[in-house]
This record gives structure tokens, C-alpha cells and sequence, in this order.
DNA sequence: CAAACATCTGAATAGATGTTCATGTAATCA
DNA sequence: TGATTACATGAACATCTATTCAGATGTTTG
């Protein structure tokens, strides 16, 4: 269970084991089919829960259930206007795990 | 459960299903702490089952396991040698997404 | 005000997943 | 040959996870 010395090793990409536990909550909040599509939904617009149910072709409930890990892991943005709420990437880094993710599923 | 008309937009970033549950399957073998170790470990260098074991932490079975999932998406590959079998990652599709991932959790 | 609407939330359930244990297979060595 | 090493594999089990359902919250409209 505990690597034997982490920080005996002077590579580039070592990973300590804080590192390796966040970097892994990372992809796993990114390895669902419908959480990638609703990330797919609302990454060129911002749009509201019930037309990202719509376009994913999920239930509002779920929809919601997934945007609130996403927004807990700061990979998605809420703004409230009205009684709808308009959900958008957070940053351009998700859009960037996208293309690599993209490109390596495509011709990898 | 179905997309209402998922080939209606002409945005850049649309993702068919097929290619969703394929990112996502891509993004959920990334999505695991023990994998992430063992991916580290092998990222700039090759590195038997054993060593692997002890640098990540984890009972060679269990990175034998992973080792397994991890081939069968050519995300590793396995080189024998006498007895050992030695590993390394495939291509630098996955080192790219390591970085962009890390890019992320560091600060993003 | 009440009713309709948009979203959120908690409980429950079915299915997926990671680890361990025991065993199997293949290669090396005495 | 038999013993040991390195890895792979299958079953079993406990844990996690995604979805559905019912209901709660907050907002607009009549």
C-alpha cells in the first residue's frame, strides 16, 4: 500500500501519493459517458440544466447530480438568472483534457 | 436516455456517443490512484512487474490486474524478457494527459 | 395568494470496480 | 527432474457509483 521511497527518485512526472490520489479524482470525475457529454454540451455555450438534459439525453435528476460533482471539483461554472441556472466549463484546462483525450481515442 | 439531436449542432467540440463512452473509458482508466502510481512509475522509465509493485505500493496481483486493463486500451506496453515482463507506456498520448491532468490539479 | 416551473436533494437500488487469496503457467536454476 | 521465481488469472467480497423516484426549495406568473 506504501510506495517504498517516493522521493528518492528525480524524474520529471513523480507523483506523491496526494498528487497521485487528486490527479486520479480528476479523471475519474471525467470517465463517465454522461458527464462527458455534458461537458461536450457546455463547452462552446453556456447553457441551463434542462437544455443539457435535453442535447445529453439524460433526466434533469441526474444532470444534477452530476453537475453538482462537477461544480464541487471546480470543473464547471453556475451562474443563476432567474429560476434557471446556466452551467459552462470552468476553465480552458477541461477543454484542454478534451482534445488531448480526443486525440488520443481518435488515432491513438 | 438518447440525445434529442445530437448531430444538429455544428459546434467543434460535439461529441457523438460512441466517442463519448469511448473518452470516458479512456478518462476512467486514468481515474484510479493505484494506476496513476503505477503509470508514474513507468512514465520515463521501464520497469518490471516487481518494481512497479514496490515502487507504487500495491500487491504485484492487484498491478498485475491493472497492468492487464491498462494493456488492453494500449495505454501500456509489455516487452518480455526471460521471467520479468517489462513495461512502459505506449505512446505520449498519456504523458500528455498526465501533464495537462497535472497542470490542472496544481493549479488550476 | 396558488399554481406552474426549474432545479436541487436524499434515499434506495442495481451494477461496476478494486483488492485479496488461491491457483495456474512459464522460465530459470540446482 | 524438482524447486523457485515472476507474472497472470479467476473467484469472492466489500466498496463505490450512477440512476431513478419522490419530494423539497426557490422563482415566476396568473
Amino acid at each position: 500500500m506504501k510506495p517504498s521511497s517516493p522521493s528518492t527518485r528525480t524524474d520529471v512526472i513523480v507523483l506523491e501519493e496526494k498528487d497521485a490520489a487528486h490527479l486520479a479524482e480528476l479523471f475519474r470525475a471525467l470517465g463517465d459517458a454522461s458527464r462527458i457529454r455534458i461537458l461536450s454540451a457546455i463547452a462552446d455555450e453556456e447553457l441551463h440544466v434542462g437544455a443539457i438534459a435535453e442535447i445529453a439525453g439524460i433526466s434533469e435528476s441526474a444532470v444534477s447530480h452530476h453537475l453538482r460533482g462537477l461544480r464541487q471539483m471546480r470543473l464547471v461554472r453556475a451562474r443563476k438568472e432567474g429560476r434557471e441556472v446556466y452551467y459552462s466549463l470552468d476553465d480552458e484546462h477541461v477543454t484542454a483534457l478534451f482534445r488531448q483525450g480526443l486525440e488520443h481515442v481518435r488515432h491513438g
